[in-house]
DNA sequence: ATCATATATGCAGCATTATGCATATTATGC
DNA sequence: GCATAATATGCATAATGCTGCATATATGAT
């Protein structure tokens, strides 16, 4: 049983111990994304990201929904932000790549009022 | 730079992704332990948790010092013990095991007093 | 000096995982 | 229906890390 209790955080780590997968937790928490806007922000191909979401998914870490073609990604676990607090630091702003082509980035002009 | 912050985040973590190094970290958040309290706790080779000792002392996690044979190790980061309380929850007694040779499993006859 | 105990280190085979690439699926617009 | 864009999946191989074993060092006792 305690045993079990170790496998299972040591696995939850496991997620946190590759700088993409933390990238990705780290930009989650600033707000939900779609994963073209992750690609974007990763600067990392698709499919690698995609992957990398699925294995944070299956994991129950992030959880997602489906709006029209895009699917946005959030944070499942609030122990989440609260770990990355500690090691990261309180949260940022949310990361604005002039680039990224996802509706979030591109709305109200905001590509213009970045400096 | 950033990269950076994430990459050394990342090595924390993959030292938190193995069983044996995080009941390691647990054990030690309740008091300094050495090695052979260590080696009966987790029930590994000493080879095992020496080693396992050197990566954790090497990453700056743990510190040690030396009484007599005996070498006792600690936690060195008041992080690493917040990290381990959101995921483990608050630190319990210490362990006591009944075959442990060491010198605190043994002073004030701890054994007999186990139930 | 010799022996026993505690701890540390080096190395090698095995298992696991990362990463890239090709391709499949799903939704939208025409 | 077809074409395109967004996302997902499967697979192969290169890389990494676990783990056990043999051995080295250091301390204390006789």
């Amino acid at each position: 049983m305690t045993e079990d209790k170790y496998q299972q955080v040591t696995q939850l780590f496991h997620l946190f111990s590759q700088s993409a997968r933390l990238q990705i937790l780290d930009e989650l928490r600033r707000d939900e994304a779609c994963v073209c806007h992750l690609q974007t922000v990763l600067g990392r191909p698709q499919a690698y990201v995609s992957q990398q979401l699925r294995v944070l998914r299956e994991a129950g870490v992030v959880a997602n929904r489906k709006d029209g073609q895009l699917v946005y990604y959030r944070l499942n676990d609030p122990k989440i932000a609260q770990l990355l607090e500690i090691v990261l630091g309180q949260v940022g702003a949310r990361t604005h790549p002039p680039d990224c082509p996802c509706p979030r980035c591109n709305c109200c002009d905001s590509n213009v009022l970045r400096e």
